[in-house]
DNA sequence: TTCCGAAGTTCGTAAATTATGAACTATAGA
DNA sequence: TCTATAGTTCATAATTTACGAACTTCGGAA
């Protein structure tokens, strides 16, 4: 297996995390990380939104965040601890994240509210 | 020629939003229109950061952004005059578009300083 | 040790997106 | 009415993404 790719913070670009972030199975595994607040492994996501996602596209868009340098990913034993890069992004672009999560949130929130019209 | 799609800011997406702008493109485009702070046509963005544009590319281009809802598109006689949504977006996604503008900023700057270093 | 199962990755191919040239539409002005 | 300009649409090539099947690693039995 190929050792895990990991950008400098000073490689990590916006337009790649806005395309990470474009897309809701990554989004709501990062939100999920985000929350957590700990180390969470793949499987733990295996179910997203009530759809159940392949593994072999899980481990995708994880490669995908981490190449964005959303998350540090590192092998455990069997399992691969994912972190989030929070803080180091919230030094390079500040405020991005955050932003962008209130913005789903928000999204949620009303989306939620919606079938209750 | 079909006419023009403008969802409604309800139905503005953060994912639309992100997806639009993480094509240097086309956030090039909407930079320039933000600066601009005025109605600009399509032709004005023919050339993006050295590089010509063909019109059809971007048209759709404009198109992405129109239906992201970042863009608000009108003809006006031969030619289309482009106005950004910004303060509708505001309102519905506080302080996202000015957190994505200024990492956009940072990172121009910090590139330009790079070939300085 | 050796074997087995769990967790992920990689690869090949199908499906979906995107880019772009060529042809087309609409409008202003001569 | 003719022509040039600004932009759109369409067809197709190129790129990206999704996912099943096969593979790799590691941990824990037996």
């Amino acid at each position: 297996m190929k050792p895990l790719v990991h950008p400098s913070i000073d490689d990590v670009t916006v337009e790649g995390i806005l395309h990470a972030l474009s897309d809701p199975v990554r989004t709501a595994i990062y939100l999920g990380m985000v929350d957590a607040g700990c180390a969470q492994t793949c499987s733990t996501f295996q179910q997203v939104s009530d759809r159940a996602i392949p593994k072999s596209t899980l481990s995708q868009h994880f490669r995908t965040l981490r190449e964005a340098g959303l998350i540090r990913s590192e092998r455990q034993g069997v399992e691969m601890r994912n972190t989030t890069r929070c803080a180091e992004i919230e030094q390079r672009f500040p405020g991005l994240l955050s932003a962008i999560m209130a913005a789903y949130r928000a999204q949620a929130a009303k989306e939620s509210t919606h079938s209750a019209d």
